[in-house]
DNA sequence: CTTGGATATGAACGATTGTTCAGTTACCAA
DNA sequence: TTGGTAACTGAACAATCGTTCATATCCAAG
C-alpha cells in the first residue's frame, strides 16, 4: 500500500503547514510529535519529509512566512498623509492583521526559544524591521510636533504590546465586533502617545 | 551509593523548583526532561519524585505560587487616597513585580497550554482574579469621573498587556533604569484612559 | 551502639521521539 | 501499452521520555 488515489504534492504540502500550525498553536511546538501531524494531515509519518527538511525546518517555515506577510501587508496598507493618521492605519492595521490568522501570532511570540540560533535571528530581525515602522512614525509625529513622547522605543513597544494583547481575549461573536475593539484601542493608543 | 552527605530535603526542594523554573522559562515545560532538572539539582532523575508527584504538579505548583505572590503583594501594596493615586500604584507595582521574576512570568502566560483542564481552571481563576483588581480601580475612576473610558473590561486588558509588556525587552543595566520604566510607562497608562 | 526513617541511587519499564529508507503504488507521458 | 517517476507506506533505528522501585546510605534519637 503506498500513494492513495488522487493524493498531489501541490494539496499535502499546504496542508502539512496547515496541520503544523494549528497544532503548535494549540499544544506547543515541542509538545507536537511529527506522527500527530502525519495523522493530521491523513499520512504516514515518513511522507512529511517529502515535504519539510525537519521539524525545526517546519517551524522556521511558518514563522518567517507569518512574518513577511506581516510586512508585505503593512507595506501596501495606506497611511494617510499626517503621522496622526499613519499611527491610527498602523493601530487598526495591526489589529486587523493579528486577529486574522490568531495560530500563526500565538507561534511566533510563543516559539522563538525553540528555534536554532540562527533561525532565532532571523525572525528576530523581521520583528526589529516591523518594529521599526511604528518607530518611524513615532519619530515623525514627534518631529511634527503631533505626539508628545518621552521615548520613542519605549511607547513603540508599549504600543505594540497593548495592540497584540487583543489576541489573547478576543473571541469571534463576543460583545464587541473587531471594528469597535479597533475604535477603542485606537482612542487608547492616540491618549498614550499624547494626541 | 546513596545520600550524600549533609543533603536535606530543606534544601534540595527549593533547588528542584529553582531548576525547574530556570529551565522551563529557558527551553519550556515539554522541551525540558526531569534528567535534565535532576543534572541541574546535582541529584538523580528518582529524587526529583520525593519531592514532587509527577512533572505536571511541578509546573503548576510554579504557576499557583507565582499568582499566589502576585495577589498577597499587591494586596498590601499602597493604594493612595484616590482612583487614580490606585490606578498609578497598580501600573508601577506590576511592573516592578513583574520585572523582578521574569522567569515565573514567562511560564505564568507561556505554559498554560500544558496544564490539565482541572489546573488550567485554577489558574486561570487566579488571574481573572488580578484583572478584577484593575478593572475595580478604573471603575472606580469612571464613576467619581476621574477617568474617561468606553470600556472598563477592554481598558483593563489593555492596561496589562502593555505594562507586562516590559519584560519582553527590558534588560538590566540598559538605558533605563526601573523607575524610569515606570515613569514613562505610567505617563502611557494615563493617557490611555483619559487622564 | 543500635535502630528506623529520611534521602538518595541506579537500573529498569514500556512508550514515544525524530528521522531514514527500501519497497510499493498510482499517475502521466510517450 | 508501457515505463518512469512522484508520492507514499511501513518497518526500523538509536535515543530519550516520565515514572517506579529495590537497594543503599546517612543521620538523629533512644
Amino acid at each position: 500500500m503506498a500513494r492513495k488515489t488522487g493524493s498531489h504534492s501541490e494539496i499535502t504540502g499546504p496542508r502539512v503547514r496547515e496541520a503544523a500550525l494549528t497544532l503548535f498553536a494549540r499544544h506547543g511546538f515541542a509538545a507536537v510529535s511529527m506522527r500527530q501531524i502525519a495523522r493530521e494531515v491523513g499520512v504516514q509519518a515518513g511522507a512529511l519529509y517529502l515535504y519539510t527538511k525537519d521539524k525545526q525546518s517546519l517551524l522556521f517555515d511558518l514563522m518567517r512566512t507569518h512574518m513577511d506577510e506581516l510586512l508585505a501587508a503593512w507595506a501596501i496598507e495606506p497611511k494617510g498623509d499626517t503621522a496622526l493618521d499613519a499611527l491610527e492605519a498602523f493601530s487598526r492595521f495591526h489589529i486587523r492583521f493579528h486577529l486574522e490568522r490568531p495560530d500563526a501570532v500565538f507561534i511566533a511570540y510563543m516559539e522563538l526559544r525553540n528555534l536554532t540560533d540562527e533561525n532565532f535571528a532571523a525572525i528576530e530581525a523581521l520583528r526589529r524591521q516591523y518594529e521599526g515602522e511604528l518607530e518611524a512614525i513615532l519619530r515623525a509625529g514627534q518631529e511634527a510636533g503631533e505626539l508628545d513622547l518621552s521615548d520613542i522605543r519605549l511607547s513603540s513597544m508599549a504600543i505594540i504590546a497593548m495592540l497584540t494583547g487583543v489576541n489573547t481575549w478576543y473571541r469571534e461573536g463576543g460583545r464587541l465586533s473587531r471594528e469597535a475593539v479597533a475604535d477603542r484601542y485606537w482612542d487608547m493608543v492616540k491618549g498614550a502617545v499624547g494626541a
